[in-house]
DNA sequence: TTTGATAATGATAATCATTTTCATTTGTGA
DNA sequence: TCACAAATGAAAATGATTATCATTATCAAA
C-alpha cells in the first residue's frame, strides 16, 4: 500500500526539496494539478515511512519535509530578523552517531539548529 | 509590563523545568490554582522574552518550555516506544559556540536532538 | 478615600495545521 | 463484466495557539 504519490514527490523536488505539506499542496493547486490536501499529507507521510524524506519542524511548529539525499546541513537562525545561514555540521554528525551507537540505537537521525542575534540585530 | 506570572514560573519549575503550556495549565488546574489558559501562554511567552525560559518543539510540533539554567542537556529519543535518554552534548556546545562566533552571532542558543530506534524496538 | 489611567486576567471565539471519517472512484484480477 | 481492495478527497473533527474584548486589579495623584 505504497501511497508515495509520485506527483507529490515530484513537486517536493521542484520546491527545492524542502517544503511543508501546505506549501506542496498550494503549489500543486497553482499549477492546476488536481489533488486533495489529504492525499498530500498521506503521500508525504508515506515518503517519510519509506525514508525518502525527513521531517523537521519550523520554528512555529509546522512540519517541513526534506528530501533525503539532499546535502545534509543545519541552520544558524537570527531571532531578530529571521535571517538563516546554512552551515555544515561535521561535529554534530559524529556526536549523534557515536552517542546513538553507544546506546544501541539504529536507524538514527538528528536535528540541530543554532539561534541567536546576528551582528545587524 | 512584565507578565511573567510567578505562579506559572513556579509550576514550570516543579514540573521539572520542562513542560508544554497545556501541561503547565493542566497541572495548575489539578492543584486547584485558579488561572486561565491564556494567562499561562502569556506568562510563558513573557518568560521567553525575558530569557528565563527557552522554547523548543516536541516531535509532534507542540511547544515545550525549558527553564534556562537547568543543566543543559539533549535527548536521544526512540521513534518506536518514545523512550527518552538524556545525554551530554559537549561536542555540540563547542560546535554551536564556534560557529556562532564565526558568523558574529551573540546571545546564542541551540537545539539538538537525536532520534532512532532503540535496541528493544 | 476617590478617581482614573494602565496593566493583567481569562472566557470565548477565531486560526491554522493536521488527522479522521466516510462515501466515492479507480485499478485489477477472476 | 463483476467483485473487491486500495486510493482519493471533501468535509468534519481535533488540538494547540492566538486574537478579542470585557472585566478586574494596581497604584499613583488629587
Amino acid at each position: 500500500m505504497s501511497r508515495s504519490n509520485p506527483r507529490v514527490l515530484n513537486t517536493l523536488e521542484r520546491a527545492g526539496g524542502f517544503a511543508s505539506a501546505q506549501e506542496v499542496y498550494r503549489l500543486m493547486q497553482r499549477e492546476g494539478q488536481s489533488i486533495g490536501l489529504t492525499t498530500v499529507y498521506r503521500a508525504l507521510q508515506s515518503l517519510v515511512n519509506d525514508k525518502i524524506v525527513d521531517i523537521l519542524r519550523r520554528e512555529d511548529g509546522e512540519a517541513i519535509y526534506r528530501l533525503c539525499g539532499d546535502s545534509h546541513h543545519h541552520h544558524l537562525v537570527c531571532k531578530g530578523c529571521g535571517d538563516t545561514i546554512e552551515i555544515e555540521g561535521g561535529a554534530v554528525e559524529k556526536w549523534a552517531k557515536s552517542l546513538a551507537e553507544e546506546h544501541g540505537f539504529r536507524d538514527v537521525g538528528h536535528t540541530a539548529e543554532i539561534f541567536g542575534l546576528c551582528s545587524k540585530c
